[in-house]
RNA sequence: GGGCGAUUAACUCAGCGGCUAGAGUGCCUCCCUUACAAGGAGGAAGUCGGGGGUUCGAAUCCCUCAUCGCCCA
């Protein structure tokens, strides 16, 4: 077959992911034939995708992150794992429930109350079956190699009976209750959210300084400060600091609280900074978090004054019905008009925002379930201590157990229609029982033996299913054979932010629900990879209101899957946050060009042969010379992709393919094809052998035009590959070895083609034009390279005749080059201008001069030759001598000239 | 308020105790040589954010300041 020109992604990559999922390589082996067949004789290699949104498209931290896990997945699958990448979506309760919502009324001008949760949850259901598969459809676009037939929803039927085993357990053991608690509660869509789904926003405000009249002294006051003043309404108490002289005086006392009249007291508390405001603060402990803290320190009431949707409720006595921000203005007014507002001053504070509905988040006591935290986090902190679990870049541990080491009890509880309804059930008493099965109404509660009347109202949290998805992914609660063999995973990587809300609650739930397993295997993974963020290039966020994201979909669609892949593991160090330069982008495009045309020359030149190379075959420099570099990269590629370096990995491979193998290699194997030529055989099993193996290193990165050039480099010897490169073994290094006398060699030549071109180019002569050149190699060992593989340098330096001695007088009207200790003069005609020529040899000699002088006053320091490694005191000495020489060369040179 | 990260060529990033500090892009010169002009050859371009310190030796380790960014409260 002919190889088109250029690779081109978009006639490829279809038909090779569907002979990929059609040859079974994306699913683990059915373990008896597995085990007959000898593959997967590393173990069980398994990863589970972070399980993106179902409302959600793929955006580029789902490109980079689902890279990086298919890097993962396909190096070791073909280092011999048995793989296992188990894809999925989570339900997100509140994302989708708002999007459905909105379409609904947009639609119809219809309120979910309307219509009642079961029609409602049928149109959600629908929705989620009409748009909730797209981002695993990009994904696939990308190359992802997931086993799809175990993809996972989590309120699929067998995830939601794990999150009511879940549920129940925890119940059983006492860590799930209800509470009034201060929850945060999002007005707009009438929820409670957790507080990892509030982000904080700096907005200009006001400070408030209200004066309440003191109970029983006529005319005095004592004055608050607040940047909130609508909720002095709900204020059951005053604190000042009782260091403070100047209210140490009123603790004890009271003050009258404004338009309601309540006598509410005034206590000392060391918690209140006298520095800011006026050193007295307002105590609301019904919408606000540490008035809370502080009204259960004081045992002061809770006064409620909103409704659930943000309107002033009867206990705001005339402000009653009121949204927050009027009531705000008119207790502002009516308060000035009584004399009672004090001064206001431009306050710039944090404002705490729903992620969903971006509304402002209004602290509120409510009635909501929670679990305890506390025992679950233990286990969770050990498993770092001990080793067990390994986050990479490694500083993210510390965020990881400052977390846990402070955590909350977890509200789990939602007031959303759209979730794994609460599995609790109530009789007449209100009495609460938690139940694996339904209990249907009018049913004996197992402990009360009472009617049941009702199920709990609420849902799960989202995160209550997705922190089970490492092991109710394979199966659990069933004692599935998959659990049995792909539970614990190796590798978890994941975006940086989710580290709490997710990651450490899934490290908890390995511990508590895996307990059938021996402590040390419940963890869920062994490694978490906490990806870099790409941004945009200015360095911002790309975010869906910022309308700044590059969609990845758009760059797939012009440049393929590879060239993206490729451009974001080039682009991010590991864990590095990146600005993506879209032009940047090409990089990965270019090389996949690159590499395609580089095999195309090879299949073009094999003539049909069935090329082998063996060592014994191989006695040229240059096929020595890429065998051995071939083999080094080999080396640190596997070391690299081992380790997770991804990036180390790409950078060696993109130099090895185009700066050894084809500026270097594929031009010496040029002339080797010349009819009747000898080593023709040698060079082609080289370029086979080479080929085959860079194809397969490249693979996990640009897995697509591998794949296809796999097939290609197969067909042109005539041969059918045993397998797809994706199932085959990975690169063993089998018959290669690091040859450093023939890397050392190759040096001493490529160091004199590049000084005859830099000849070349200064004086302006042709790059093809033949030239002759005579070459003063004075120390042996280098003549004798020069000697030996005297055609390898002419051919690359394009030299006519090539005169080799150990001293050569310079020659009328030449110019010379410097390469070490080598000289190579050009014989050039008689009008040549030379002034390019040595304003370089001045530069050059600049240069070594400086190093020359920085290595003398090195080796003149008594403590370096006395302290330094002897080893790099022998290097420095070696390095001066060759300056020295060099330098010596440069200036005979410049002076002739 | 607490924590983390960044600051290296015009741009995007590597390098993280010892080679003359690198790559890609961009820029300049030359070349359509049958793998690739999506290419080749050559070149210019950096007091490694400022200031201290440790060390025989610092872009690299420590302190400090500045600027930018992220996370948490």
């Amino acid at each position: 077959m002919e190889l088109a020109k250029n690779f081109e992604p978009k006639t490829h990559e279809p038909a090779i992911y569907r002979a990929w999922i059609a040859s079974g390589g994306f699913a683990p082996r059915d373990p008896k034939t597995a085990h007959a067949s000898g593959a997967g004789s590393k173990g069980t290699f398994s990863v589970m995708i972070p399980p993106p949104n179902v409302t959600g498209v793929l955006h580029m931290g789902h490109a980079l992150n689902n890279t990086i896990q298919d890097i993962v997945v396909r190096f070791r699958r073909m280092d011999g794992y048995e793989t296992l990448w188990i894809p999925g979506t989570d339900h997100a309760g509140i994302a989708t429930q708002a999007v459905v919502e909105k379409k609904l009324f947009q639609e119809k001008k219809l309120k979910r109350q309307d219509m009642g949760r079961e029609a409602f949850l049928k149109e959600v259901w629908a929705w989620k079956e009409k748009y909730g598969n797209s981002i695993l459809e990009q994904l696939r676009g990308l190359g992802s190699s997931c086993d799809w037939s175990r993809t996972k929803f989590t309120l699929d039927e067998d995830m939601s009976t794990a999150v009511r085993e879940a549920f129940v357990r925890l119940w059983e053991k006492g860590l799930i209750y209800r509470g009034a608690r201060l929850v945060n509660w999002d007005c707009v869509l009438t929820t409670a959210v957790s507080d990892d789904e509030i982000e904080y926003v700096a907005r200009k405000g006001k400070l408030w300084q209200l004066r309440y009249p003191l109970d029983g002294r006529p005319g005095e006051f004592i004055t608050v400060a607040t940047t909130r003043p609508e909720t002095m309404l709900g204020d059951t108490g005053v604190a000042v600091n009782p260091a403070d002289e100047r209210y140490r005086h009123l603790i004890g006392s009271f003050a009258v609280l404004p338009f309601l009249g309540r006598k509410i007291p005034i206590v000392g508390d060391e918690t209140v900074e006298s520095g800011f405001g006026t050193g007295a603060v307002k105590i609301t402990p019904g919408h606000d978090p540490a008035d809370y803290e502080r009204g259960a320190r004081f045992k002061l009431p809770i006064v409620m004054i909103m409704e659930k949707d943000g309107r002033m409720s009867a206990e705001a006595g005339p402000f009653a019905g009121l949204t927050r921000e009027k009531a705000r203005d008119a207790v502002v007014k009516e308060l000035d008009a009584l004399g009672l507002l004090g001064d206001v001053v431009d306050h710039e504070h944090n404002v705490a925002l729903s992620d969903r509905s971006k509304s402002v988040i209004e602290p509120m006591v409510s009635e909501q379930w929670f679990v305890k935290m506390q025992p679950l986090a233990v286990p969770a902190i050990e498993a770092v201590k001990s080793g067990r679990l390994r986050f990479t870049p490694e500083r993210w541990t510390k965020v990881y157990l400052d977390w846990l080491t402070r955590v909350q009890d977890w509200c789990i509880s939602r007031q959303l229609w759209w979730g794994h309804r609460i599995p609790v059930w109530y009789d007449e008493d209100g009495v609460p029982v938690a139940s694996r099965t339904d209990l249907a109404l009018g049913s004996p509660h197992p402990l009360t033996k009472k009617p049941i009347v009702r199920q709990d109202e609420d849902v799960l949290d989202t995160w209550a299913s997705s922190w089970l998805w490492p092991f109710a992914t394979l199966g659990w609660p069933a004692k599935s054979e998959d659990l049995a063999r792909f539970y614990p995973t190796q590798f978890l990587s994941t975006a940086r932010e989710i580290i709490y809300l997710w990651v450490a609650r899934m490290v908890m739930a390995g511990y508590e629900f895996m307990d059938h397993l021996p402590p040390e295997k419940r963890c869920p993974f062994s490694v978490v990879n906490i990806h870099a963020t790409v941004l945009d290039a200015q360095g911002r966020r790309m975010s869906k209101s910022l309308g700044n994201g590059i969609d990845p979909l758009e760059l797939i669609e012009k440049y393929g899957a590879d060239a993206v892949r490729l451009c974001l593991v080039l682009l991010t160090k590991e864990g590095q946050d990146t600005r993506l330069a879209p032009d940047r982008i090409e990089q990965g495009f270019r090389f996949g060009n690159k590499v395609w045309n580089a095999a195309r020359f090879v299949l073009a030149n094999l003539d049909g042969e069935r090329a082998r190379v063996s060592s014994a075959t191989v006695t040229r420099l240059e096929d020595r010379w890429i065998l051995s570099r071939l083999e080094r990269t080999r080396a640190l590629v596997t070391k690299a992709f081992e380790e997770y370096r991804f990036n180390d990995a790409a950078v060696e491979l993109y130099r090895f393919v185009w700066n050894d193998f084809c500026d270097w290699y594929v031009e010496l194997a040029k002339p080797r094809f010349a009819p009747g030529d000898p080593t023709g055989p040698a060079a082609r099993g080289t370029l086979v052998r080479v080929l085959g193996d860079m194809l397969a290193l490249l693979h996990p990165v640009m897995p697509y035009l591998t794949e296809a050039l796999w097939s290609a480099l197969h067909e042109a010897q005539g041969k059918t590959p045993a397998a797809m490169l994706m199932n085959s073994a990975w690169p063993t290094g089998a018959g290669l070895a690091v040859d450093a006398a023939a890397e050392a060699d190759m040096a001493v030549i490529q160091d004199l083609v590049k000084a005859v071109r830099n000849v070349r180019a200064l004086c302006m002569l042709g790059e093809r034009q033949p030239l002759t050149a005579f070459i003063a190699a004075p120390r042996d060992a280098e003549r004798r390279v020069l000697e030996q593989h005297a055609a390898t340098a002419r051919a690359l330096a394009f030299l006519e005749r090539f005169e080799l001695s150990a001293k050569v007088e310079r020659p009328a009207a030449s110019a010379c080059a410097v390469a070490g200790g080598i000289e190579a003069f050009v014989v050039l005609g008689e009008s040549t201008d030379l002034g390019k020529l040595k304003d370089a040899l001045q530069k050059r000699l600049d240069k070594v001069e400086k190093g020359v002088n920085g290595a003398k006053a090195k080796l003149a320091n008594e403590n370096f030759v006395a302290r330094a490694d002897p080893e790099v005191v022998a290097e420095e000495r070696g390095r001066l001598a060759e300056l020295e020489l060099e330098a010596e060369l440069v200036r005979r040179n410049l002076t002739g000239l």
